[in-house]
DNA sequence: CTAGGGTTAG
C-alpha cells in the first residue's frame, strides 16, 4: 500500500473545511503520521485554521505543542489575541518569538505596537520600535503609523511629530493619527494646522479625518464649525456612520444644545451603547438631570446593559442635585455587575460626598485597591467642600507618601479646602510647596483661591501684595475674590479698586454684578451703585432664578423662590410662619442686607423668608419623620439671612439640616453651622 | 489576505 502522502501545501485543503470536526480530523492524522512532530509550516496552517473558526483554545494548544513555531504561527495567534483585545498576551507572544529566534514581520510589529498603545506602555513600545528599525521596517507605513499612534496616545505629540516628519510618502492613516492625536491632547489649533497641511499635499480627508475635526469642534465648543464639517461630509458623500453620528450627538450635547443633539440622536437608524452614553453624559454635564435619568431608563428598555460611561453619567446626574437614593441604587447595580475600578469608584466618591455623605465617600475611597491621581484629588476636594480643611491636608500628606505626584488640580482642591476652612497659614504653605517643591506654575485659579483665603480672613493688604506679585495679568476671578473679602471686612478703599477692575473686565455673570452692586450699596456709593444696576439692565443680565431641591422618600422635589404653585403651599407657608415666630422669640432678626431691590423693608423681609431653600426645608420637615436628616441642594449661594435662619430651625426642630450651595456644604445642627459662619 | 487612524468618561 502506498504510504499516506500530504499535499505540498496544506492550506488549500484546510481552507475547504469550515467545521471543527474536519479540522480536528486532519489534526489527528498529522499527529498519528508524525507530521506534527516534525514541526513544518503545516502546524502554523493548522493554528490559523482553528483561529479561522474562532477556536482560540485549540489553536493555542497546537501552537504550544509544536516543536517549532514559525512567524506565520505567531502572527496567527497574535492576530487572534489582538482581535480579542488581550494586549498582554500579544506582548507575551512577541517576547517569546524573539527569544525563540523567529523574526517578527511588519504585521507582528504593528500588532505589538498596538498592544502597547492600548496599555499606554511607552517603554515597551519604544523597545519594539527600536527592534522594528533594526529589522528594516523603519519606513514601513503600517509600523510607522503604529509608532505615531503610540506616541500620540501616550500624550507625546512632539515625539510623534518628529517621527511623522521622517515618514516618506505619508498616507491618510498617518495624517489622521496626527490630527486625532493633537485633538486628544487638547491642541486643537495644531490639529487644524496639520489638516490644512494635508490638504496642501493634495490628500482629501475621509470619514475618519472628518470625525477628528468634529471632535476638535466639540472640544473648543464650536458647534457652527461642526455643522459645516457635517455639511461637508454630506456634500462629499462621505459615509456618515454610527461613530460619526455619535460624535455629532456629543458635539451638540457637550455644548448644551440638547435640542439639536437629541434630534440627531433620534434620527440615527442604529445606535449603540456609546451613542446613548454620549447623549446621557451631555445631559448630565449640562444640568439636564431629569433628561439624563429618563434616557438611562430608556437605554435599558432598548435592551442595552448600562455600561461604565452611562453609569458614570448617571452618578454625575445624581451628584448634581443630591439624588442619594438613585445614586445608592446605581452603586448597587455596579457592585452586582461590574468591577469597581478607580474611575467608577471616583465617580461614587463624588456622588456620596455631593449627596452629603462624606463618610460613605471615604469608605469607597478606602475600598479602592488602586487609586490614581484623580481618586485622591476628588477625595481631597470632597473634604474641602464639606469644610474639613484639616482632613484635606492630612490626605494630601498621605498622598505625598505614595508614588503619585500632586498636580495643579490637587493644589486647586487643597487651596480651596483651606479657604473654606479659613486655614490661612496652611494655604500659604500649600501654595509655596506647589511652586517651589513641585514646580507647578500657579494658574489664575490658584491665585484666586489664595486671594480669597487671605481677603476673607481680613488680610486684604496681603492679598493685594499677592496680586501685585503675579507675573500674568490678574483675571476677573482674582479681583472678585479680593472684592468679596473687602465687602465682608468693609475695606472700602481696596474694595473700590477691586470693583473697578472687575467692571473693567466685563463680567458675564449676574452674580458678580450683584456682588459689585452690593458692595457699592454697603459703601454708600450710590452713583456707582446706580451705574452697575444700569449696566445689568442694559445687558439684559437677569439674576439666575434660585431653586432648591430636597429628596423626600426617594423622590426629588424642587422649589423656586416664592413658589406658590406647590400643592402643599399652604402648609409650607404655615410651617414657615410658625418657625419664624419661634425664631424671633429666640432672638432672630431678619437680615435683608443682601436683597438688591430698593423696596420697603417689609417686602424685603417677605422676600428673604420665601427663598427657595426655606420652602424646601419646610417641605422636608413636613414630610419626613422626626429626627430625619434633610439634604437641600441649592443652585446659588445661601444668603446670610437663610444661613442664620437655618441655624435657628435646626435647633427648634432638633434636626440635622444639610445645605449644599453652589460652593460648599453647610451642616446645621443644634443651632450652629459646620462652616462656623465662615464662607 | 493579514496588519495601522474613529465615538462616550471619574
Amino acid at each position: 500500500m502506498r504510504p499516506f502522502q500530504w499535499p505540498k501545501d496544506l492550506k488549500p485543503l484546510l481552507l475547504r473545511f469550515k467545521d471543527r470536526a474536519s479540522i480536528a480530523k486532519i489534526h489527528a492524522i498529522m499527529i498519528s503520521s508524525g507530521t506534527f512532530d516534525r514541526g513544518t509550516s503545516f502546524n502554523g496552517q493548522l493554528v490559523a485554521s482553528y483561529i479561522r473558526i474562532g477556536d482560540i483554545e485549540s489553536a493555542r494548544l497546537v501552537f504550544d505543542k509544536s516543536p517549532h513555531r514559525a512567524v506565520d504561527a505567531y502572527n496567527a495567534m497574535i492576530i487572534a489575541y489582538s482581535r480579542k483585545v488581550c494586549p498582554l498576551e500579544v506582548i507575551k507572544l512577541y517576547k517569546q518569538m524573539n527569544l525563540e529566534g523567529a523574526r517578527p514581520d511588519s504585521s507582528t510589529f504593528t500588532l505589538a505596537l498596538k498592544a502597547c498603545t492600548s496599555l499606554l506602555d511607552l517603554d515597551m513600545g519604544e523597545k519594539i520600535r527600536t527592534n522594528a528599525v533594526k529589522c528594516g521596517y523603519e519606513h514601513d507605513m503600517f509600523v510607522g503609523s503604529s509608532v505615531l499612534n503610540l506616541y500620540a496616545k501616550c500624550g507625546q505629540m512632539d515625539e510623534a511629530m518628529g517621527v511623522f516628519e521622517k515618514i516618506p510618502g505619508r498616507d491618510i492613516v498617518a495624517w489622521t493619527t496626527m490630527i486625532t492625536g493633537f485633538v486628544q491632547s487638547g491642541r486643537v489649533s495644531d490639529a487644524i494646522w496639520i489638516y490644512r497641511q494635508m490638504q496642501k499635499e493634495g490628500i482629501e480627508g475621509d470619514g475618519v479625518v472628518m470625525l477628528g475635526l468634529i471632535q476638535a469642534c466639540a472640544n473648543i465648543g464650536d458647534t457652527k464649525m461642526g455643522l459645516s464639517v457635517h455639511g461637508h461630509m454630506i456634500r462629499r458623500d462621505l459615509r456618515i456612520d454610527v461613530v460619526v453620528q455619535t460624535s455629532l450627538v456629543d458635539l451638540y450635547a457637550k455644548n448644551g444644545q440638547l435640542e439639536l443633539s437629541s434630534r440627531m440622536f433620534r434620527n440615527m437608524s442604529h445606535r449603540n451603547a456609546v451613542s446613548w452614553s454620549a447623549l446621557i453624559s451631555g445631559c448630565a454635564q449640562n444640568g439636564f438631570v431629569g433628561n439624563a435619568l429618563e434616557l438611562l431608563k430608556e437605554m435599558q428598555s432598548f435592551g442595552f446593559e448600562l455600561d461604565l460611561v452611562s453609569l458614570m453619567s448617571g452618578l454625575l446626574a445624581c451628584s448634581q442635585v443630591g439624588f442619594l437614593k438613585l445614586g445608592r441604587s446605581i452603586h448597587g447595580y455596579i457592585m452586582k455587575r461590574l468591577d469597581l475600578d478607580q474611575v467608577l469608584g471616583t465617580a461614587l466618591i463624588d456622588m456620596y460626598s455631593k449627596c452629603g455623605f462624606l463618610s460613605n465617600g471615604r469608605a469607597v475611597f478606602e475600598l479602592l485597591s488602586s487609586k490614581d491621581l484623580i481618586s485622591w484629588n476628588t477625595m481631597i476636594a470632597s473634604y474641602g467642600i464639606h469644610g474639613q480643611g484639616m482632613e484635606a491636608l492630612s490626605l494630601f500628606l498621605h498622598m505625598t507618601e505614595t508614588d503619585l505626584k500632586p498636580d495643579h488640580a490637587t493644589f486647586a482642591s487643597l487651596l480651596s479646602a483651606c479657604s473654606h476652612s479659613g486655614l490661612v497659614e496652611e494655604g500659604k504653605y500649600c501654595f509655596d510647596r506647589m511652586v517651589y517643591e513641585f514646580n507647578i506654575k500657579p494658574s489664575e485659579k490658584h491665585y484666586a483661591c489664595l486671594v480669597d483665603l487671605l481677603a476673607r480672613a481680613g488680610r486684604v493688604e496681603e492679598a493685594r501684595d499677592l496680586i501685585d506679585s503675579m507675573t500674568t495679568d490678574p483675571g476677573i476671578a482674582v479681583w472678585v475674590a479680593l472684592l468679596l473679602g473687602c465687602h465682608i471686612h468693609r475695606k472700602l478703599l481696596t474694595g473700590e479698586l477691586a470693583a473697578k477692575k472687575v467692571l473693567e473686565l466685563k463680567p458675564d455673570n449676574p452674580g458678580i454684578y450683584a456682588l459689585v452692586s452690593n458692595f457699592y450699596a454697603a459703601a454708600r456709593k450710590w452713583d456707582e451703585f446706580a451705574g452697575v444696576r444700569k449696566v445689568m439692565k442694559n445687558t439684559g443680565m437677569k439674576k439666575v432664578p434660585g431653586y432648591s431641591v430636597v429628596e423626600v422618600h426617594g423622590k426629588l422635589h424642587a422649589f423656586l423662590m416664592e413658589d406658590k404653585s406647590h400643592p402643599q403651599y399652604e402648609q409650607i407657608a404655615g410651617m414657615l410662619e410658625k418657625l419664624e415666630h419661634e425664631m424671633t422669640a429666640m432672638g432672630y432678626i431678619p437680615n435683608t442686607e443682601f436683597v438688591l431691590h430698593n423696596l420697603e423693608e417689609e417686602v424685603k423681609v417677605k422676600m428673604v423668608c420665601s427663598h427657595s431653600e426655606r420652602l424646601a426645608i419646610a417641605f422636608g420637615l413636613l414630610n419626613t419623620g422626626l429626627g430625619t436628616r434633610l439634604l437641600i441642594t441649592k443652585n446659588l449661594r445661601v444668603c446670610r439671612d437663610c444661613h442664620e435662619a437655618t441655624k435657628f430651625i435646626s435647633k427648634i426642630v432638633n434636626r440635622e439640616i444639610v445645605v449644599r450651595d453652589v460652593k460648599r456644604f453647610h451642616h446645621f445642627k443644634d443651632g450652629v453651622c459646620s462652616c462656623g459662619d465662615y464662607w
